[in-house]
DNA sequence: TTGTATGCGTTATCAT
DNA sequence: ATGATAACGCATACAA
């Protein structure tokens, strides 16, 4: 339990009795040194068990290899899925990943941007209640911090890696169509934070309105209605004759597989239900999901090598 | 697009007309200062759009206030779950949270307990390979780095935030046995890179024995087998007469029900299964999972605090 | 109350 | 080839 000792690089040179320059050069294997220092250096690094303070490096290289991200949550399935394609990417070109999430909450947002920009991470990359009114992203940008968007339909001159939530929409619409549906609706949860769900019904209406059929209806839930299988049935119940819905995530539209199933009804038989993201678990169900697919972790794979290029271009 | 400009400490003092020192203590409300130089370099931080660098404190105060966390994978929900627990506490304690993940890959575990340690991180939540035999996490623990760990089953002296794995499997086992089930299998997968799952096994297998019961067959499956529901089925289908099915976690367990329902039978009437973990999707599927409820979020924060306290008795 | 100077771990510059 | 030293952004001991 011995207290905190951090080995430097000072340690080492001492250690190998040259100056602190040498052994930075031999360890980095920049510049030129001789084979038998090259040689005491090395086995003192080792003996020592040195490593380099990525702090130290930070704070002289002006980098500090690190990319903050922020997410809504990472116990919604589209979101972790991302959030590990992103890591995937940057682990492979030697980033550490700085994570935050806002819980779906515009505030915590901004701060989280901002505490993010503190701890001087190269480079964002941000899925948000509201980019297109964040401050804080602005003001990151305006500083010359790099930012790429995750899921968002592009915004300002933000890079972005997204589905084209409008059109993947209407796209539900004609399936709809197809099959006969005129009795449709939305399904969705915090409507008014979440531009991707305003984007997917605004789409989705469009469609129904460029083929004469009647808006579809447009449910918000609450987490705690979306969360009781049995409060969701009523509320199903009390809509009457729907015949489609279309709910704006994954995790929603199980949940209202479950609902209906619990009303008696059958899925697709009675009730056809589209959902969007293309979550993993979707294809296990024993029903399976009828979904968008997104490939979250192609996005946030997408997401970061955008990122990466314009860090490459920067530098 | 202007390039990047960072505002420091020090233009905040040049604007305000004062010492670096001075506005350090009137930004940090330490020491004292007049009304007059407060006021000036309070107006010089907000019209400058100034923030402190957490690198350049991270150096001087020798605390970096980042916590570094390590799972298999964010693509599974129990980690996912877990990490967003981590997450929620450790921001409300004025931390930030450094992600990694190892892939369920021994040697990559290793890497990242090293590349966290070397970002200087203040402590780290872990869940690893093997980590009671990690030289990495051994080194770390020596060198007086905190250290928490997530699911593990204690080990040495390490904290640890767990359920007892082996309990809760022969819980499983008297459940099934109750039940008239003599005829079982433990399915798992990555089994002997994964600790949770071999004592598991273990607790499911010696509370057959108790009883005088067969031992269950013990079934590894490789990812594509795992994820592919046929495949699934002609394997159990192979097995003949199996009656119950302990799944080594809930991913698994939905993709046997699945599987199962393939083959024309039905849980729980004639297969009974049980999973492990609780995700929160297992509460929305049509038939709600069977399963031993860990918590994954609860245990992420508990591991946390655990942390934390640890944290703050050193300090 | 205020400012100067030092050190944290690293790399780069510049002599030698 | 090698080493002393400045600089990065910050907090603090110390001097004034």
């Amino acid at each position: 339990m011995g207290h905190r000792q951090k080995v430097t690089i000072k340690d080492v040179a001492r250690e190998a009795g040259c100056g602190i320059a040498t052994a930075s050069r031999v360890l980095n294997k920049s510049g030129s040194a001789s084979a038998e220092v090259r040689e005491r250096v090395e086995t003192a690094a080792r003996e020592l068990g040195f490593s380099f303070s990525a702090i130290g490096r930070a704070l002289q290289g002006g980098r500090s290899m690190t990319i903050g991200c922020l997410v809504p949550s990472l116990a919604n399935p589209v979101f972790a899925e991302a959030v590990q394609g992103v890591q995937d990417v940057l682990s492979g070109a030697g980033y550490q990943l700085l994570i935050a999430s806002s819980n779906y909450d515009g505030d915590a947002d901004n701060e989280a941007i901002a505490t993010l920009a503190a701890k001087d991470v190269d480079g964002l990359i941000v899925t948000m209640v509201a980019p297109e009114r964040s401050a804080a992203l602005m003001l990151a940008r305006r500083r010359g911090l790099p930012v790429s968007l995750m899921f968002h339909d592009p915004i300002d001159g933000f890079l972005s890696a997204h589905v084209d939530n409008f059109a993947a929409a209407r796209d539900v619409a004609q399936r709809f169509a197809a099959l006969g549906h005129t009795n449709t609706a939305f399904l969705a949860l915090r409507f008014s934070s979440s531009d991707r769900s305003r984007n997917r019904y605004a789409g989705f209406r469009a469609e129904c309105r460029a083929r004469g059929l009647p808006d579809p209806v447009l449910i918000e839930l609450t987490e705690a209605e979306a969360n009781t299988p049995e409060t969701l049935a009523g509320i199903l119940a009390s809509l009457g004759g729907l015949t489609a819905i279309f709910a704006s995530n994954d995790f929603l539209a199980i949940a209202v597989q479950k609902a209906t199933r619990l009303m008696g009804k059958s899925v697709p038989k009675d009730l056809s239900v589209v959902g969007f993201d293309g979550i993993e678990i979707g294809r296990l169900l024993d029903v399976p999901l009828a979904t968008i697919e997104t490939a979250p972790d192609a996005m946030g794979r997408q997401a970061t090598h955008t990122l990466l290029d314009l860090l490459q271009g920067k530098a």
